[in-house]
DNA sequence: GTGGTCTAGACCACC
DNA sequence: GTGGTCTAGACCACG
């Protein structure tokens, strides 16, 4: 269910984190379902429950994700709006885009990605 | 020339070579123009030569300018292909469009603002 | 009668709890009436009666209502003094009100809130 | 420099938070000041360094200071309007001064007490 | 069994 | 030296 690279620059706890995001964005964890325990995830992915606590944490404080002590974790029915965060991202893919055309990638392959929306991680 | 924020949290040699892709990437600094001397650059943005050099260093291994002993640093004469960082950039960019998709940005905004990206930083 | 939201971090016997002092406040509870019993707020909410026993249970020790063995659980005539716990609001309150000045919400606008506070929940 | 209560219900990581948004709030730390050290503060009060980060973060996240790795934390210049916060709050001192009137407290004095600004914690 | 907190000790990149 | 991440194990309140 998640994907980890040990030999991955970016945290652990980040690379769970953007699994989970992902998943929720894809649909695969329908609003209102509940995640896999701590615990659980801990167990099934080798790494230390505190490090998926934190990767929980965090998806909590980016509004994808509710938790509630003693019952789980559960996805949002709504995710809510940040307009802090749309600015953030608009930035982050502006850099991106102008750096890939500066590297020779058109525009227009550029935006026929955007559009055909072909998974490409 | 260059601007250092000592408050953000990347480390001051990325910042300082970004600073430089983007002097680069917007015709700033010309396909074999002399970039100033790690000693210039030390100096005038009081910072260790060391992480200078850091930043020399990397621009160089990503291919972006090449360095003379006992001459210099000077800006290639184009861009070498790299598919491995173009693939990289491709998964940033389309993993931030599809975040403010999910966000509720619409995919022809999106789109307008890659058109329409005329603004640099 | 009563609002719970299982979204919410706070324990389920805060909440009821919470629910009955309002009720009480508001005087839709009024001095002497009767609760409902343990049970009935138990089905009518699909809680466990535990739960719902707790909340009782504390809110007799914060001096809202008295039990009667047998009889079930009334509204006090008049809420006991309770020292400790006036200063522990008035802490409270002072707190919240130096962090929204502090934040750059004006005292006068802070005073007229609770002037005009008749919202209720 | 910081109080912790150890029969204190709040988290520890919580207690440290406030005690250093306290004496952001009443100008002992300026802004741009420079917080002692994790390990610092870990030594001084006998507490675990992860406790104290996590406080730490949590100063982050809600905009109070800034952390910059190899360098230390520093208060931020100046906070950063956050309404959704602003909201949370009055929320608060609105419960706080309802449950204060109901317990026989005049809303002159709770008006007197805000007015006054005198320290109750 | 669940999330949440805490300790003790470790390693890393950065400056 | 600094903040940041991670592990291994523990205890707690809640339902």
């Amino acid at each position: 269910m998640i994907q980890i690279d040990y030999r991955d620059s970016r945290p652990i706890y980040e690379q769970i984190m953007n699994s989970f995001k992902k998943l929720i964005q894809a649909g695969v964890l329908v609003p209102g379902e509940k995640l896999p325990s701590v615990r659980t995830i801990a167990k099934e992915n080798s790494i230390n429950p505190n490090t998926i606590q934190k990767a929980i944490n965090e998806l909590e404080n980016q509004g994808y994700i509710y938790s509630v002590a003693g019952k789980g974790s559960f996805v949002v029915e709504k995710i809510v709006n940040n307009p802090a965060k749309i600015e953030e991202l608009k930035g982050k893919l502006m850099e991106c885009s102008k750096e890939l055309m500066f590297l020779g990638v058109s525009k227009e392959e550029i935006i026929g990605m955007i559009n055909g929306g072909s998974d490409n991680d």
